[in-house]
DNA sequence: TGTTAACAGTTGAGTTTGTAACTAACAACG
DNA sequence: CGTTGTTAGTTACAAACTCAACTGTTAACA
């Protein structure tokens, strides 16, 4: 794959026509950037929101009710973000903050009936994406990638 | 691998249980933010450079001398980008800027002998990356993977 | 030629992000 | 209790990105 006999005559001569679009971070960046325009385009027209509060959206869609806190331990998302991200979100009514009582550091985050909507909506979106990516590369290359990114990601369990 | 049997009873219940952790769009971004870190840290640490920098002065390591059209055509970056990246790296002395006296739109953008040598430094360690990563996920599924990404970033030919 | 369109590259305004410092609340331990 | 440390979440400011408008140049074609 690495292209080699560049001899250049230096001292470095191992890395001489390094191929740039077969460097996997780079790669990684060019696809994940390729691959979230067409959501991106979704949930931006369709409902003004940004990849950080699509994400806090289908976060609380999927595992319902939960604090900021969790939802960073799951995602890995800053907490700035995450904090800004539900700010909007409470703004444009997706969802409610309700402080705990008992530890009145914590705020819980839940969906309001337009937010489930909306999860609704652009969950079935991204299903049909998903489907979409199946019959184009099949199934099992499918699963194959999706075990390297998680391991690549650091993912180690759920 | 998607979760099935959620049965709530609704009209779309194909969709319950949605897996986000396997949704691709996700998980690229997740394992494209994770390994380009390691990256980042190396050139912003001992160069002050930002991820278009490293890829402009990638671009220009590689392939030699070239426009910032060039670069664009190659990337997918916007040149508002490249336009800044090319600026900070010639104030660095990394690169020399050359109008093309036949088509004065043109600016042929080249290394200097401190950018090729910052290259240099920073492609041993993306070979080291390379190979430390070959080695942990073995040759034959790495080559799958980048032939996936490549797939998905749309990248036809080079 | 003169006019209009296209192109290479830059700049500016508004938005989003990252870093660090901050507030408020709980915990631990003397 | 009271001091010190930790945690949840927010805010402030600077850096970076996006999008659109701009400059300067070449191409197209009447």
């Amino acid at each position: 794959m690495a292209k080699t006999g560049d001899a250049k005559g230096c001292g470095d001569e191992a890395a001489e026509g390094f191929d740039l679009q077969n460097f996997l971070p780079y790669l990684l960046n060019q696809a994940a950037e390729e691959s979230s325009l067409s959501f991106q385009r979704v949930y931006k027209d369709r409902y003004g929101m940004l990849r950080t509060e699509w994400r806090v959206l289908f976060h609380l869609g999927i595992y319902g009710r939960m604090t900021a806190r969790e939802i960073g331990a799951r995602s890995k998302m800053h907490k700035t973000k995450i904090s800004r991200a539900v700010a909007k979100l409470a703004e444009r009514r997706f969802l409610t903050r309700e402080r705990d009582e008992a530890d009145r550091r914590l705020e819980y985050l839940q969906l309001t009936t337009a937010g489930e909507r909306a999860y609704r909506d652009l969950r079935a979106v991204a299903v049909d994406y998903d489907a979409q990516l199946v019959a184009q590369f099949g199934a099992d290359e499918v699963a194959v990638l999706r075990r390297m990114l998680r391991r690549l990601a650091g993912v180690v369990a759920d």
